[in-house]
DNA sequence: TGCATGATGTTACGATATAACATCCGTTTG
DNA sequence: CAAACGGATGTTATATCGTAACATCATGCA
């Protein structure tokens, strides 16, 4: 069913998108990237996934708790969704966006890239960006302080283009 | 005393820079800014300020409430510190460091900059640095997405050089 | 002096994250 | 097959981070 998910969420990056597709292809590269590296990505994990990718919007540890709660009837514990996110994030699959302590699909799991986020204020989307120009800039800068690079964090907040048209 | 909180700060930035030096430019520096914006620099915030540049290692809210508990012998609310804080990022006397949930000493109050940090995996030293290529590439991104920036948010964990010799 | 405004105190609570230990379950191996 | 092993999950409790609601105090001004 096209569009389906648009009622869910209602500021996708691109607005009209199926996003259907974007879970079911999101699914697909996970099952293919843990057979191919021999992860075990169980039935929990997948399911927490799935619910990550319910939306472009980064979602807290606590709202895929009480989501998870809701699909099994009985409530589970924060240790369940935490480790199945620590999981994700090892895997590339899901990254943990900092400044609002939330967690969203990656789009480009596989490949390499360091997780650079447009965020928007107004509707929570979080837009995934891989800018070269960044990471060489963060990558020269750190060189001249003689600092080695571990894991660049680059979060920009402000409104993407839709939330502009209606709050200009 | 010249290298007297060498003790107290063993992973500075500059290893052997006089830190007291830092505390003092940083509070005359806020003195200043404050008085010039018409700012109130209660004796409450500017101690808190003063706690906040006890070293260049970002502190979290409640490290800081609990030095603030001691030097008064009664115990102070979260709230106290966390009120402090947020008129200090405000002014731009402290940064926030999302990847940390700590505060870190602004080292250039009053200039305009985005906040851009090095933030050293083992000795917990927060570098600040403000690298035009990183914002320009930044503004460039965003804009090639249609995207209005408001606040960006770049912090690189990794090593610093000293740390480097230590855990090569 | 009395008032307005902003700063601080007090209490309670909400949100985010992890520790410690038990149990389950699929795989390997004797 | 049975025993042993290791990773995944369940359970309970607790640590850490942050805010709401309301009272009180301080400061400057009419
Ligand atoms: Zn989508
Ligand atoms: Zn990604
Ligand atoms: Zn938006
Ligand atoms: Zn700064």
């Amino acid at each position: 069913m096209l569009y389906r998910n648009i009622m869910h969420s209602p500021h996708a990056p691109a607005p009209h998108h199926d996003h259907d597709h974007c879970i079911a292809d999101a699914l697909t590269r996970a099952d293919a990237l843990c057979a191919e590296r021999g992860a075990r990505l169980t039935s929990l994990r997948r399911r927490v996934l799935e619910l990550v990718w319910n939306s472009h919007r980064p979602r807290g540890a606590y709202a895929i708790l009480e989501d998870l709660s809701q699909q099994d009837g009985k409530p589970a514990a924060p240790l369940t969704v935490y480790r199945a996110l620590e999981f994700l994030v090892e895997q590339g699959l899901v990254h943990r966006i900092e400044s609002l302590n939330a967690y969203v699909g990656c789009a480009a799991p596989g490949a390499v890239h360091s997780g650079q986020f447009l965020v928007c204020a107004a509707c929570g989307n979080a837009i995934e960006i891989d800018d070269p120009r960044i990471r060489s800039a963060i990558d020269a800068t750190a060189a001249e302080h003689g600092f080695r690079v571990q894991r660049p964090t680059v979060e920009v907040r402000g409104l993407c283009p839709e939330c502009q048209e209606k709050v200009p």
